[in-house]
Order: structure tokens, then sequence, then C-alpha cells
DNA sequence: AGACTGACGGTCT
DNA sequence: GAGACCGCCAGTC
């Protein structure tokens, strides 16, 4: 376990609600300089919806949904498809509106710190 | 130790 | 605006 993925974590959970953050923005607050990749790779090891997933520490109270590529676009992940589709609805549910490309206006919705 | 993979970013074409 | 390439780091085989 690396403190690096707490460190994640908890500047994921720093995202107010209605609002989204890049990955390459979470690793920047969170002192990984560029590794936007690391980001991703915290963010898959939370299980995304398997609450079964062992991961006390970090709780569930990571809004992992928040999170977004440089595109504005939900990342499609190697497994559980139909996520993204979860994650579309609770951003919505916050506020945050698609274009017809289906991606989020960064410009509007991006988190600034 | 070496090689492959992965929720990405930025730049070039 | 979209696609191709490279770079960066950590974890796993």
């Amino acid at each position: 376990m690396s403190d690096s993925r707490e460190r994640i974590y908890t500047v994921v959970a720093m995202i107010p609600a209605g609002a989204v953050a890049t990955y390459g923005q979470i690793a920047e607050l969170a002192g990984l300089g560029r590794q936007a990749r690391q980001v991703g790779y915290a963010l898959a090891a939370l299980g995304s919806d398997n609450p079964e997933s062992d991961n006390p520490e970090s709780e569930n109270d990571v809004p992992w949904h928040r999170v977004v590529n440089a595109k504005g676009e939900i990342s499609l992940r190697s497994t559980a498809s139909g996520c993204e589709a979860r994650q579309r609805s609770l951003l919505e549910r916050e506020g945050v509106r698609f274009d017809e490309h289906g991606r989020i206006a960064l410009s509007l919705y991006r988190w600034q710190p």
C-alpha cells in the first residue's frame, strides 16, 4: 500500500458536488506531478462498484464519479461495463450537464481549488 | 531482473 | 475536431 493512494483519495474527496476534476489535476494536487495514470490506477483499486472489495481505509466516501479525463469524458475501464452509466447518472443528479457527445464542459464544471 | 499492462496527459499530424 | 505517438510510474507475471 502506498500512501500516495490515500493522498489521491483525500484529494478526490475534496471535490465538491456539481464539480468535476481531471486525473491530471488530481495527480498534481496529490503531489504526484503528471502521473495521471497513477490516479486512475488508484481509483481502479477502489473497486468502483465492488463494495465487497476490501478497502476499509479508503472508505466508499470517495466520489470517484467526479473524476473524468482531460477530454471531459468518462473513462472506460476494462471491467464493470455499465458503470459509466451510473457515473453519468450521479453527475447529472449533481447538476452536471452532458453535451451531445456525452462529454462535460470542463470550462464550466472543472473544479478549481 | 526484464517485460507487459493500465479509470491518462500533452503534443504533433 | 479526431487520431497516432510518446512519456511516466507502480504493480504484477
